[in-house]
DNA sequence: CTCAGCTATTAAGCGTTGCTATGTACCGGT
DNA sequence: ACCGGTACATAGCAACGCTTAATAGCTGAG
Protein backbone atom coordinates (compact mmCIF):
# COMPACT_ATOMS: atom_id res chain seq x y z
CA UNK A 1 0.00 0.00 0.00
CA UNK A 2 2.90 2.11 -0.20
CA UNK A 3 5.19 3.06 3.21
CA UNK A 4 3.24 6.66 3.64
CA UNK A 5 0.46 5.06 4.34
CA UNK A 6 1.93 2.57 6.27
CA UNK A 7 3.42 4.86 8.70
CA UNK A 8 0.15 7.13 9.00
CA UNK A 9 -1.68 4.30 10.02
CA UNK A 10 0.41 3.75 13.06
CA UNK A 11 -1.54 5.19 15.87
CA UNK A 12 -4.70 5.59 13.50
CA UNK A 13 -5.20 1.67 13.31
CA UNK A 14 -6.00 1.23 16.96
CA UNK A 15 -8.50 4.08 16.80
CA UNK A 16 -10.36 2.53 13.70
CA UNK A 17 -10.47 -1.06 15.03
CA UNK A 18 -11.80 0.53 17.95
CA UNK A 19 -14.18 2.85 16.04
CA UNK A 20 -15.63 -0.22 14.21
CA UNK A 21 -15.97 -1.92 18.19
CA UNK A 22 -18.20 0.93 19.44
CA UNK A 23 -20.63 0.24 16.50
CA UNK A 24 -20.75 -3.52 16.91
CA UNK A 25 -18.68 -6.31 18.86
CA UNK A 26 -16.71 -8.30 16.02
CA UNK A 27 -13.49 -10.57 15.57
CA UNK A 28 -10.34 -10.57 14.07
CA UNK A 29 -10.62 -12.31 10.70
CA UNK A 30 -14.15 -10.19 10.31
CA UNK A 31 -12.23 -6.81 10.95
CA UNK A 32 -9.56 -7.57 8.75
CA UNK A 33 -11.67 -8.35 5.76
CA UNK A 34 -13.87 -5.43 6.47
CA UNK A 35 -10.74 -3.16 6.59
CA UNK A 36 -9.53 -4.72 3.00
CA UNK A 37 -13.19 -4.10 2.38
CA UNK A 38 -12.99 -0.10 2.82
CA UNK A 39 -9.76 0.40 0.61
CA UNK A 40 -7.33 -0.56 2.79
CA UNK A 41 -6.31 -3.16 0.33
CA UNK A 42 -3.44 -4.70 2.40
CA UNK A 43 -3.74 -4.77 5.66
CA UNK A 44 -1.88 -7.69 6.99
CA UNK A 45 -3.73 -10.08 8.86
CA UNK A 46 -1.45 -10.57 11.80
CA UNK A 47 -1.14 -6.67 12.40
CA UNK A 48 -4.74 -6.88 13.18
CA UNK A 49 -4.49 -9.61 15.56
CA UNK A 50 -1.34 -8.00 17.38
CA UNK A 51 -3.61 -5.12 17.77
CA UNK A 52 -6.43 -6.79 19.45
CA UNK A 53 -4.03 -8.34 21.46
CA UNK A 54 -2.41 -5.26 22.73
CA UNK A 55 -5.65 -3.20 23.15
CA UNK A 56 -7.06 -6.60 25.16
CA UNK A 57 -3.93 -6.12 27.14
CA UNK A 58 -4.79 -2.34 28.22
CA UNK A 59 -8.47 -3.41 29.01
CA UNK A 60 -9.92 -1.31 26.35
CA UNK A 61 -11.98 -4.34 25.46
CA UNK A 62 -13.52 -7.24 26.43
CA UNK A 63 -13.43 -10.83 25.20
CA UNK A 64 -15.84 -13.83 24.54
CA UNK A 65 -15.15 -17.06 22.90
CA UNK A 66 -17.59 -18.07 20.20
CA UNK A 67 -17.79 -21.58 18.35
CA UNK A 68 -18.04 -21.18 14.74
CA UNK A 69 -19.53 -23.40 11.88
CA UNK A 70 -16.34 -23.02 9.85
CA UNK A 71 -13.25 -23.08 11.32
CA UNK A 72 -11.60 -22.30 14.74
CA UNK A 73 -13.23 -20.63 17.23
CA UNK A 74 -13.92 -17.02 17.10
CA UNK A 75 -12.23 -14.31 19.27
CA UNK A 76 -15.27 -11.75 20.02
CA UNK A 77 -14.37 -8.38 20.49
CA UNK A 78 -16.33 -5.69 22.31
CA UNK A 79 -15.69 -2.30 23.46
CA UNK A 80 -15.88 -1.40 27.29
CA UNK A 81 -16.41 1.65 29.45
CA UNK A 82 -12.44 2.44 29.47
CA UNK A 83 -12.62 1.87 25.78
CA UNK A 84 -14.80 4.05 25.25
CA UNK A 85 -13.42 7.14 27.09
CA UNK A 86 -9.83 5.97 25.05
CA UNK A 87 -11.92 6.19 21.66
CA UNK A 88 -13.57 9.64 22.47
CA UNK A 89 -9.93 10.57 23.37
CA UNK A 90 -8.75 9.43 19.76
CA UNK A 91 -11.43 11.79 18.05
CA UNK A 92 -10.45 14.33 20.40
CA UNK A 93 -6.45 14.03 18.90
CA UNK A 94 -7.48 13.17 15.67
CA UNK A 95 -10.05 16.37 15.76
CA UNK A 96 -6.75 18.35 16.43
CA UNK A 97 -4.54 16.65 14.08
CA UNK A 98 -7.10 16.74 11.27
CA UNK A 99 -7.53 20.23 11.83
CA UNK A 100 -3.63 21.52 12.04
CA UNK A 101 -3.88 19.49 8.67
CA UNK A 102 -6.77 21.43 6.76
CA UNK A 103 -4.91 24.35 7.57
CA UNK A 104 -1.57 23.93 6.62
CA UNK A 105 -3.19 22.60 3.16
CA UNK A 106 -5.12 25.82 2.64
CA UNK A 107 -2.97 28.13 3.67
CA UNK A 108 0.05 26.05 2.05
CA UNK A 109 -0.70 26.72 -1.38
CA UNK B 1 1.38 15.52 24.81
CA UNK B 2 0.26 11.58 25.24
CA UNK B 3 1.15 8.62 23.56
CA UNK B 4 -2.13 8.75 21.34
CA UNK B 5 -0.70 11.61 19.58
CA UNK B 6 2.83 10.56 19.12
CA UNK B 7 1.78 7.68 17.64
CA UNK B 8 -0.52 9.98 15.29
CA UNK B 9 2.61 11.52 14.36
CA UNK B 10 4.45 9.10 12.83
CA UNK B 11 4.34 9.69 9.54
CA UNK B 12 2.26 12.49 9.23
CA UNK B 13 4.66 14.81 11.08
CA UNK B 14 6.87 14.58 7.78
CA UNK B 15 3.74 15.50 5.91
CA UNK B 16 3.53 18.67 8.18
CA UNK B 17 6.66 19.85 7.77
CA UNK B 18 7.06 19.34 4.28
CA UNK B 19 3.41 20.97 3.51
CA UNK B 20 5.42 24.07 5.84
CA UNK B 21 8.70 23.87 3.95
CA UNK B 22 5.98 24.56 0.58
CA UNK B 23 4.64 27.98 1.61
CA UNK B 24 8.22 28.97 2.63
CA UNK B 25 11.93 28.27 3.05
CA UNK B 26 12.46 27.60 6.89
CA UNK B 27 14.92 26.13 9.46
CA UNK B 28 14.64 23.56 11.68
CA UNK B 29 14.74 25.68 14.93
CA UNK B 30 12.17 27.59 13.16
CA UNK B 31 10.11 25.01 12.51
CA UNK B 32 10.19 23.60 16.01
CA UNK B 33 8.64 27.02 17.18
CA UNK B 34 5.91 27.24 14.94
CA UNK B 35 5.04 24.05 15.43
CA UNK B 36 4.71 24.66 19.15
CA UNK B 37 2.85 28.01 18.56
CA UNK B 38 0.65 25.62 16.64
CA UNK B 39 -0.66 23.66 19.49
CA UNK B 40 1.92 20.64 19.07
CA UNK B 41 2.98 21.52 22.42
CA UNK B 42 6.11 19.45 23.32
CA UNK B 43 7.19 18.26 19.88
CA UNK B 44 11.02 17.11 20.28
CA UNK B 45 13.66 19.36 18.93
CA UNK B 46 15.71 16.07 18.11
CA UNK B 47 12.73 14.98 16.49
CA UNK B 48 12.58 17.55 13.76
CA UNK B 49 16.00 17.67 13.23
CA UNK B 50 16.22 13.93 12.38
CA UNK B 51 13.04 14.17 10.14
CA UNK B 52 14.82 16.85 8.07
CA UNK B 53 17.94 14.56 8.07
CA UNK B 54 15.99 12.06 6.58
CA UNK B 55 13.98 13.98 3.86
CA UNK B 56 17.23 15.64 2.79
CA UNK B 57 19.12 12.24 2.44
CA UNK B 58 15.80 11.04 0.38
CA UNK B 59 15.97 14.04 -1.67
CA UNK B 60 13.18 16.02 -1.02
CA UNK B 61 14.78 19.13 -0.16
CA UNK B 62 17.16 21.89 -0.89
CA UNK B 63 19.63 22.92 1.72
CA UNK B 64 21.04 26.07 1.86
CA UNK B 65 23.41 27.44 5.08
CA UNK B 66 23.02 30.42 6.25
CA UNK B 67 24.74 32.99 8.75
CA UNK B 68 22.77 33.66 11.67
CA UNK B 69 23.14 37.31 13.75
CA UNK B 70 22.79 35.47 16.70
CA UNK B 71 23.89 31.63 17.12
CA UNK B 72 25.09 29.10 14.69
CA UNK B 73 24.73 28.72 11.10
CA UNK B 74 20.99 28.00 10.36
CA UNK B 75 20.53 25.23 7.59
CA UNK B 76 17.74 26.40 5.47
CA UNK B 77 15.19 23.73 3.93
CA UNK B 78 13.02 24.51 0.81
CA UNK B 79 10.70 21.98 -1.09
CA UNK B 80 12.38 20.64 -4.47
CA UNK B 81 10.39 19.31 -7.35
CA UNK B 82 10.55 16.04 -5.71
CA UNK B 83 9.42 17.35 -2.86
CA UNK B 84 6.22 18.41 -3.95
CA UNK B 85 5.48 14.85 -6.11
CA UNK B 86 5.48 13.39 -2.50
CA UNK B 87 3.70 16.12 -0.84
CA UNK B 88 0.81 15.52 -3.58
CA UNK B 89 1.08 12.16 -2.76
CA UNK B 90 1.03 12.67 1.25
CA UNK B 91 -2.36 14.47 0.40
CA UNK B 92 -3.90 11.93 -1.20
CA UNK B 93 -3.61 9.84 1.30
CA UNK B 94 -4.11 11.77 4.14
CA UNK B 95 -7.30 12.48 2.39
CA UNK B 96 -8.25 9.09 2.29
CA UNK B 97 -7.56 7.73 5.66
CA UNK B 98 -9.69 11.33 6.68
CA UNK B 99 -12.55 10.00 4.77
CA UNK B 100 -12.62 6.72 6.23
CA UNK B 101 -12.26 8.10 9.47
CA UNK B 102 -15.49 10.60 9.19
CA UNK B 103 -17.12 7.78 7.84
CA UNK B 104 -16.88 5.78 11.06
CA UNK B 105 -17.14 8.84 13.08
CA UNK B 106 -20.44 9.49 11.71
CA UNK B 107 -21.72 6.05 11.50
CA UNK B 108 -19.90 4.46 14.36
CA UNK B 109 -22.60 5.70 16.81
C1' DC C 1 35.10 38.40 32.92
C1' DT C 2 31.98 34.93 33.74
C1' DC C 3 27.94 32.69 33.43
C1' DA C 4 23.24 32.11 32.34
C1' DG C 5 20.12 31.90 28.57
C1' DC C 6 18.68 31.92 23.90
C1' DT C 7 19.78 30.33 19.27
C1' DA C 8 20.91 26.19 16.41
C1' DT C 9 22.29 21.54 15.19
C1' DT C 10 23.60 16.58 15.91
C1' DA C 11 23.46 11.81 17.57
C1' DA C 12 22.92 7.47 20.41
C1' DG C 13 19.53 4.53 22.52
C1' DC C 14 14.66 3.39 23.55
C1' DG C 15 9.61 2.01 22.98
C1' DT C 16 5.77 1.47 19.94
C1' DT C 17 3.93 0.35 15.75
C1' DG C 18 2.75 -2.08 11.33
C1' DC C 19 4.63 -5.56 8.03
C1' DT C 20 6.64 -10.10 6.62
C1' DA C 21 6.63 -14.73 7.09
C1' DT C 22 5.39 -18.75 9.04
C1' DG C 23 2.79 -22.01 11.76
C1' DT C 24 -1.34 -24.05 13.83
C1' DA C 25 -6.03 -25.72 13.38
C1' DC C 26 -10.88 -26.69 11.83
C1' DC C 27 -13.97 -27.55 8.08
C1' DG C 28 -16.31 -28.86 3.44
C1' DG C 29 -15.97 -30.08 -1.38
C1' DT C 30 -13.74 -32.69 -4.98
C1' DA D 1 -6.31 -37.41 0.63
C1' DC D 2 -5.98 -32.80 -0.57
C1' DC D 3 -6.92 -28.02 -1.23
C1' DG D 4 -9.01 -23.71 -0.11
C1' DG D 5 -11.47 -20.81 3.00
C1' DT D 6 -11.93 -19.66 7.84
C1' DA D 7 -9.57 -18.18 12.18
C1' DC D 8 -5.84 -17.11 15.28
C1' DA D 9 -0.86 -16.48 16.93
C1' DT D 10 3.95 -15.00 16.95
C1' DA D 11 8.97 -14.12 16.08
C1' DG D 12 11.86 -10.86 13.71
C1' DC D 13 12.33 -6.53 11.06
C1' DA D 14 12.14 -1.47 9.72
C1' DA D 15 10.58 3.13 10.54
C1' DC D 16 9.35 6.74 13.43
C1' DG D 17 9.09 9.98 17.33
C1' DC D 18 10.94 10.74 22.06
C1' DT D 19 14.60 11.16 25.62
C1' DT D 20 18.83 12.70 26.72
C1' DA D 21 23.09 14.67 26.12
C1' DA D 22 26.59 16.98 23.67
C1' DT D 23 28.46 20.84 20.88
C1' DA D 24 28.71 25.71 19.63
C1' DG D 25 27.94 30.80 18.86
C1' DC D 26 25.99 35.00 20.48
C1' DT D 27 24.13 38.50 23.97
C1' DG D 28 23.20 40.69 28.27
C1' DA D 29 23.28 40.61 33.46
C1' DG D 30 26.08 40.33 37.49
Amino acid sequence: MGKQVTEMLKGTLEGIVLAILSGRSAYGYEITAWLRDQGFSDIAEGTVYALLVRVERRGLVDVEKVPSEKGPPRKVYSLNAQGREYLEEFWRNWSFLAERLEQLREGGN
